[in-house]
DNA sequence: GATCATAGTCGTCTGCCTGACGATAAACAC
DNA sequence: GTGTTTATCGTCAGGCAGACGACTATGATC
């Protein structure tokens, strides 16, 4: 293992980030317009380079409050109530994935609940939350009717990723209440699970699975009515991440 | 999101392997003597540059293949019976974890059968099999009585990330056939769960299960003996890679 | 060759969990 | 009140896992 410090090729890296939400039953990514070549116009995943002095995981959780005002939610913090969940996803290395220059790209994974509007560092029109469906479809048509151009670089590999990271990650861990306000009730939680799988699951096994889990949920003693019908108690996330046994993501 | 090419800080980006093979009932890693500061004499991962033309799974490859002369498994190639499982796991970098020179190490996890001695560019006594704990053992003794220094860089948790990645993907997918020679009995494949996880298994339940799971294993019609006692059924790795429901790793 | 030790393989039983689904409860709209 | 919506509790059958008994087929030992 020779290793010679200058003789190593030069690279340049970045951290892309995959900001996945729930709006009106469906699972959203941020995408932010490009404004410059290569790919100009063209939507892609927030990012930006990582400096001299930070760490992955502070790059990625900088770029985040950059592109959405989200905080991190720290454990280590009780105080702070709630906060995106943010992981590392993978790195994307291939070396002509940028045509200027070898870039390796170590993307993030961050959940967060529903937003206000995105701020592309403050400029709103060049920031979007759109369904992932809709990102990931090639070639096709969006929601207004626009042909709809693939995301630039290899962006639309790392959403598909962390989508389905997201999607498998749910269904043995609690991560599905990163996407929920800090207080929520049992169907609001399934509608997460019903937007991010795709897939509708029964009310009645759903909520006897999660309010039968220890520690998944806490119960905090009020009640809503905000979905209508009959209300609803309201739960906190318990202290659990890990499920055992999973929840089962229903077969297709 | 301002992108200046010629303003990006200079990073160097290394693979580093956690190689991990299953012997005498341990589960094992490989590691290698570095030769030259920092760390000089220490056990590390084998690991490199990532060169200027090359993908990271093919920088990984590569030195999987310079280290123990593994080729990797490829799915494309089914004449190509057997090789090593090789996917990446993470990327660390931590501003300070190599002291002379910004450097992010892309991280890729390495499942192997059990090999004959390993190859350190041909030095052999410079690269070693070592259980796991051995080497995650911080000042603590190896077999051999000699007291064993922690692993150089942020090795250790790599090793550690690792390894728990192999012990929770063995749970939900055939990986664990990774660890067996191309033909194998259940009892074999018992005996690397038990290694890797740590933990004695019910042989009729393992065996109920394995067999039961349709795709996981495929009868080759031969059986052996070689274990000792009544000669075991011999099973090649099925198509299956998703075991549903999973094998469930006992509670502690 | 009888006996023993070792592994492998097949069954049984019990308890838990899930999926399917009936029934009831508490709000709002009209 | 009636209907609609959502929440919540209960029931039942089937599948699967853990615990464990029983039997089989080899080599080792006396």
């Amino acid at each position: 293992m020779p290793y010679d410090p200058s003789a190593f090729p030069p690279f340049a890296v970045t951290v892309d980030l995959v900001v996945l939400t729930v709006r009106r039953h469906a699972l959203c990514a941020l995408a932010v317009r490009r404004g410059e070549p290569p790919f100009q116009g063209r939507w892609a995943l927030p990012g930006g380079f990582v400096r001299a002095d930070e760490d992955l995981a502070q790059a990625a959780a900088r770029e985040l409050v950059e592109e959405t005002g989200l905080r991190v939610h720290d454990p280590a913090i009780p105080a702070q109530d709630h906060g995106a969940h943010l992981e590392q996803l993978a790195t994307y290395g291939d070396p002509k994935r940028d045509p200027r220059m070898r870039v390796v790209s170590v993307a993030h994974l961050a959940l967060a609940p529903d937003l206000p509007a995105p701020r592309a560092g403050g400029d709103a029109s060049n920031a979007r939350w759109a369904p992932v469906d809709e990102l990931l479809e090639q070639g096709g048509y969006g929601r207004d009717g626009e042909p709809v151009a693939p995301l630039a670089f290899d962006h639309a590999q790392i959403l598909s990723d962390g989508v389905e990271r997201a999607r498998s990650k749910i269904e043995y861990s609690s991560l599905a209440t990163a996407f929920c306000p800090p207080e929520f009730t049992v169907g609001e939680l399934r509608r997460v699970y019903e937007a991010v799988w795709g897939v509708a699951l029964d009310p009645r096994n759903f909520h006897r699975k999660v309010t039968g889990t220890p520690g998944f949920l806490v119960p905090t003693g009020g009640t809503t009515t905000r979905q209508g019908g009959r209300p609803a108690q309201l739960f906190r996330a318990g202290g659990a991440t890990l499920l055992n046994p999973p929840m089962l993501r229903p077969e297709v």
